[in-house]
DNA sequence: CATAGACATGAACGATCGTTCAAGTTAATA
DNA sequence: TATTAACTTGAACGATCGTTCATGTCTATG
């Protein structure tokens, strides 16, 4: 063996990641992607085999990171539903170093269609995993005595993803101040059928 | 004069929305837009100069379409909350023959950046336009006794606004009946802050 | 019938796309 | 130190991109 210790494959699927988050799969060119990466066609072909490939690697990335931040709030907060609600009020608050306000998951199904199957089943398996875990927890703290247990948490964790993806795309469609958003997001929260 | 009468420049804007709509800005590109229009590049590029510019009149031509059924269903309904209602619940329904189940001033907004910054703002604003007019039907269904008075017409505009936007990119994300998705409707509908 | 001018045509342009691969470089092993 | 295998490199490929323009086609007018 040799030459084997150079580069590191999570640092550029995490580079890779940030690109196609802010450019999407269609705008983002593969030279794009070696000045970003720092990788050579050849380099990049050995290892993930296409830009397909590399933007599958770059969605689950992107499905760990989200889960670990929200496992993340939830340890931060002691508390199921706190760190959910946490979890969410990061998710629709600006954020200018982002690559891009939206969800990479949401902007991925909203882009691709049918000529690319593979990736766009591959977003909406991983929104689906968050989803379920809103639903896990939302379980969770109905059993610790939390949450009131009339709800069904899988219909609350739908409810949830529905109206982040909405605010979500509400501050991308709008140059809006935080404050009216942190507003409408209380109104949400306080809002039926969840009362959380 | 001559040769003048042919082509039908409404007929090929439609056309080309159609696509646009069903596969974004970046996947489209003018080969698929000659098929589809039915014109030469040497046409469109007389008609349209460029790309963006026939993109931007897609835009124009699906905002007019988005009022016109507005206007419809408030004329149907014969009450503005109604046809507001309606038209919502139309938006919100999975339908197989339109070229996508997202909005495509939303989808645009999605996919672009800076990169087509004219096209972006023209999406915005035209997104903008829809939901000002939902305020103006909110204000004269308040006028007219339809509506407590209590809820800012602005306000309740911008809330159907996140939800709609949520609810069909809910749809896009998941291939879930429909049956599901108008229980969920009609609970968003019945929950504060707007009561409709 | 000839002319003029508006419009349609499609071959072709340079640029860029995603991708390949022969050649070079590196470091562990014999 | 020579060998070998893992890894990097970047020139180059055919395809396709958005766009241009010389040429052809048509019809209203003189």
């Amino acid at each position: 063996m040799a030459n084997n210790s150079k580069f590191n494959r999570q640092e550029a699927i995490h580079a890779a990641m940030a690109l196609y988050w802010e450019k999407g799969f269609h705008a983002t060119s593969m030279r794009n992607l070696q000045d970003t990466i720092d990788m050579r066609p050849g380099s990049i072909y050995a290892q993930f085999g296409s830009k397909e490939g590399l933007f599958k690697e770059a969605i689950k990335h992107y499905l760990t990171m989200s889960l670990t931040q929200l496992a993340n709030s939830v340890d931060t907060s002691g508390s199921k539903i706190e760190g959910l609600k946490s979890f969410i009020k990061t998710a629709v608050t600006r954020n200018e170093s982002a690559p891009s306000n939206m969800c990479m998951l949401v902007k991925t199904i909203s882009e691709l269609t049918q000529d690319n199957s593979a990736l766009l089943s591959a977003a909406k398996q991983a929104l689906n995993t968050v989803e379920k875990e809103f639903s896990n927890l939302i379980a969770q703290a109905q059993e610790e005595g939390e949450l009131d247990k009339s709800v069904d948490p899988t219909r609350l964790a739908k409810i949830l993803q529905i109206n982040i993806m909405g605010m979500r795309m509400y501050i991308q469609a709008n140059d809006c101040n935080s404050a009216e958003m942190i507003t409408l997001v209380d109104d949400i929260f306080d809002s039926a059928p969840w009362k959380m």
